[in-house]
DNA sequence: ACCCTACCTTCCTGTGTTGACATGTCACTT
DNA sequence: AAGTGACATGTCAACACAGGAAGGTAGGGT
């Protein structure tokens, strides 16, 4: 449970609501660990009855700001430490791709395109974030750089690799039946 | 709900028992899109109830073997070929990069340390299954090895990210703090 | 005959995730 | 005074996922 952590690593940044985190979830996490409102408060909750964080102030329409406790930033920090990251990655993609065999090349190179032009506008996304940062003096120091470049290191060769995937089945579907005026 | 659609996958090269596609499942797709074995047959129960498969027969042990139906093959296909990729990717990983700025740097390097050294075994394990495909002459045709090679790609590029990490974190702190010796 | 192992399925509990619906307040405009 | 939009939280139903308990059958070896 990882919406957990993200939590804890916004709110030791700055006091916030769950409306406020809410908003930062949808601009700056929703790439990394996207979260739901019900999710959201309904976690929030369980952190307070947990005691890390607390209910610090109370706002106009009921609002509640949350703070982080001292046993809240010890967990936090425990899980960026010592806890071993999840190596599973569930890829909806990679599992098209296994099944691919079992429609026609032509089809298959169809999805592939696809893909990488998905892959392109998401590298196009992170490009645009990138120089959002950049200018807009955001407080990202360097580590909010290193999830910027691992975006576009990642969509880059995602979509390289869906282009180069493509070739591939050209090429081999071409031995068998070459492509033919259709 | 992706799951359906592997095991539609799965049946659509043979008729297998929940058994058998729990193996499969085990060996070769667990890199991919791993399942545990109460949703799997939950989910042969409600694809059986929905008729895209039917038990084809019934063996030993209460064993029932599924076959695929019309309606699964072209569910399948469709899949295959009409449903746009999910974009989101819930990355543990980059979630903590993003809040690695709160701990100091030397335990943000270790961190990225052991993060490059867990992409590199799965790098190994990628090869390593490479290599036994391509000996044991299995059934896998192009497509196979596309998600092969994706994941070979994909673990080699998620270590060069976590070197090239690590070295920038010391840079930058370098010039804060020289490493100095202690 | 006996036991062990592999085979095979069902059920249960708990947590995570999503989407939709419900409810109400404050600030600002018209 | 009424309306609108942003603020703010809460709840519900449904599905997805993980782990494990429980139970039963068939075949092979001793």
């Amino acid at each position: 449970m990882s919406l957990r952590h993200a939590l804890l690593g916004l709110l030791a940044r700055n006091p916030a609501s769950g409306y406020d985190l809410l908003k930062i979830f949808e601009i700056s996490l929703a790439n990394v660990w996207p979260a739901t409102q019900s999710q959201l408060y309904a976690e929030l909750g369980r952190l307070a009855d947990a005691e890390l964080v607390t209910v610090a102030a109370e706002g106009p329409r009921g609002r509640k700001e949350y703070a982080i406790s001292d046993a809240g930033l010890a967990e936090l920090h425990h899980w960026l430490t010592a806890v071993e990251p999840r190596k599973i990655v569930r890829s909806d993609m990679l599992l098209r791709v296994f099944f691919l065999g079992q429609v026609d090349s032509e089809q298959a190179r169809a999805y592939l395109r696809r893909q990488a032009e998905i892959s392109a506008e998401e590298h196009e996304k992170w490009e645009a974030l990138t120089e959002f940062v950049a200018e807009g003096e955001d407080d990202l120091s360097v580590f909010g750089l290193l999830s910027l470049e691992w975006g576009l290191r990642f969509s880059a060769m995602q979509r390289e690799w869906a282009e180069w995937a493509e070739g591939e089945i050209e090429r081999s579907s071409g031995t068998d039946a070459p492509p033919a005026a259709r």
